[in-house]
RNA sequence: GCCGAUGUAGCUCAGCUGGUUUAGAGCGCUGGAUUCAUAACCCGGAGGUCGGUGGUUCGAGUCCACCCAUCGGCACCA
């Protein structure tokens, strides 16, 4: 047995600044999936996600509610982990900024990268919007007319000290490393637009301010605080123990890194595609795989926003979950969501489409007719018949049930390795649509009426059976809860080990195992908006 | 403004480096068949000038130019 390869992977941490809405729980939900599919093959999987919880609008809302910072930053770090819990989720850990643990790796990287010169202390000078209290960019203070958007104030020349990061020093570097590595960005097109913004040039960025205090202070410096941005990115690497090699925390968990996938939102792409990755050069730290960016859910055609109110917040999603249950809402999340480059729209109408067609008329309909037939023609036991080298139809040409299913088992993990969730799912359920196929074109309920059949009827029913079985472990990552409701009925629940293709191997289904009725999703009514 | 996409059946989209078809899939719609199943599954149909115009070519959704429309990125923010 080979010692299981492990596979890290991430999701942004979460600005304790918002409530929790589709957004969170959708990055969160594609990273479970992708994890429960490779522990299912047997890796070693660390998945990660946690709060960011510095910076100055934490300040701002925990002064205007007259608490502490720390005391907001609990209050929403525990919302967050308790909505990840309602998800069910699988995260190995859940990471705060605010944690010492983090902070004194924050410091030792930072500390590491003064040494090395890649932090140096420099002078900022800038169009700055007192009202606003934060700075406009050259180009944006010209548009605004040198006046603040907001209050229509004239913007003042400041000057600051700022520790900056000397990301100009790595565009080269970079540049080799994306030419290298095509599928470090995807999907392709959010590559291309992090190649065109390199071919302006990098300029070195600043790593500290000093308009605010709740955050890590610079080592030596305290007066200049770490921005939030560089302070929530190490958390990838602070998680890991990173920033103290020879630390308890490294030696338990060093061999996680490199990530495999950053699992981001397209806004903080460029943080994640050019900044970390230049960061981790200067650290001496191997580069992530893949930073993948997914675009955004809108509402009913309607980017969601603020002022509009239509999130899909909490509330909503727990709607969803009584009418629908968890399961058909990770099948939505994973086959139907914006993971290309365009937005995808969540509606009510087009969530019970997706239900009824996917789960309820495919999947369920099918673990259900054969259950049935199972139970009336052979006492719900499984009946002794070699299924393997059977055509799964009559076609010329068609393969063996044994064949098809196995490489459909390796496309559908093949696709789950790649974050191709959507593909994952629609291959699995073609092994589903290829049963139904199978006893329309025999029709075993006709055979079953001569008693000299019943050895065909047999045949027929015990490789529908293995095929939703195999369909159901192939699928278990994305539905876990309903899958593990079908494997049970089977009576062949997945095997602690052995791997996602040994699991969905043809054969595993054993004469004399009893199959109960099962109908795992429930036609409901279509909703009336 | 700068950079980059996209525009194919009612909807969501496949169509790689041009000539396998009379341009495909899923959903929706409609006709039929059927009963093991959750009015499900299966078969058939409905026809979209492949955004527009002009080119290159023996031949173009598939290449080029221009135009129209929609969208994304441009350093707070899933």
């Amino acid at each position: 047995m080979p010692r299981p390869s492990p596979a890290y992977i991430t999701t942004p941490i979460y600005y304790v600044n918002d409530r929790p809405h589709i957004g969170h729980a959708y990055t969160t939900t594609l990273c479970d999936v992708w994890s429960r599919a490779m522990r299912l093959d047997g890796r070693d999987v660390f998945f990660l996600t946690g709060t960011d919880e510095h910076g100055l609008k934490v300040e701002k809302s925990a002064r205007d509610r007259g608490i502490s910072p720390q005391a907001l930053a609990d209050e929403n770090s525990a919302e967050f982990r308790k909505v990840m819990g309602l998800f069910g989720l699988t995260n190995d850990d859940f990471i705060r900024t605010t944690e010492p643990r983090h902070e004194s790796q924050v410091k030792l990287f930072v500390e590491k990268l003064m040494k090395s010169g890649d932090i140096y202390l420099g002078e900022f000078a800038g169009w700055y919007d007192e009202g606003q209290e934060e700075y406009v960019t050259d180009t944006r203070a010209k548009e605004l007319e040198y006046k603040s958007p907001i209050s229509g104030k004239p913007l003042v020349r400041a000057t600051e000290k700022n520790y900056y990061f000397r990301l100009s020093a790595y565009q080269a570097k970079l540049e080799a490393f994306f030419a290298a590595n095509p599928r470090f960005v995807r999907p392709d097109g959010r590559f291309n637009e992090v190649l065109g913004r390199m071919r302006d040039g990098l300029q070195d960025v600043p790593v500290t301010r000093t308009n605010f205090t709740w955050g890590i202070g610079m080592p030596d410096a305290p007066e200049h605080v770490i921005y939030v941005w560089i302070d929530a990115l190490f958390n990838y690497a602070t998680a890991l123990g990173l920033g103290d090699p020879n630390g308890a925390l490294a030696k338990d968990r060093a061999r996680f890194w490199p990530p495999e996938y950053h699992v981001i939102g397209k806004e903080i792409l460029w943080f994640h595609a050019v900044i970390w990755p230049a960061l981790l050069m200067a650290c001496g730290l191997e580069m992530p795989k893949c930073v993948y960016a997914h675009s955004f859910w809108i509402s009913n055609g309607q980017k969601m926003s603020k002022s509009l109110g239509n999130f899909i917040d909490l509330p909503t999603i727990q709607g969803y979950f009584d009418k629908y249950g968890l399961d058909a809402w990770r099948w939505y999340m994973a086959t139907q969501g914006p993971i290309g480059t365009q937005d995808a729209d969540f509606s009510p109408k087009h969530f019970h489409e997706i239900y009824t067609a996917n789960l309820v008329n495919t999947f369920a309909n099918c673990a259900s007719r054969t259950s049935s037939m199972m139970e009336k023609y052979f006492a719900g036991s499984m009946p002794a018949a070699d299924t393997a080298s059977m055509p799964i139809s009559a076609a010329a040409g068609a393969p063996t049930w044994s064949v098809f299913t196995q490489q459909a088992a390796e496309k559908t993990l093949k696709h789950y390795s790649d974050f191709e969730l959507a593909e994952a799912g629609n291959t699995a359920l073609s092994i589903v649509r290829a049963v139904d196929l199978l006893i329309n074109e025999t029709a075993p309920f006709k055979l079953a009426k001569d008693p000299t059949k019943m050895d065909e009827v047999a045949r027929i029913i015990a490789a529908c059976a293995e095929g939703v079985r195999v369909a159901a472990v192939l699928l278990t990552p994305i539905m876990p809860n309903k899958c593990g409701e079908v494997l049970a009925a089977y009576g062949s629940p997945i095997a602690a080990d052995g791997g996602m293709l040994a699991a969905a191997r043809w054969g595993g289904l054993k004469a004399g195992t009893k199959i109960a009725k099962c109908a795992p999703f429930m036609r409901v009514d279509a909703p009336t908006a």
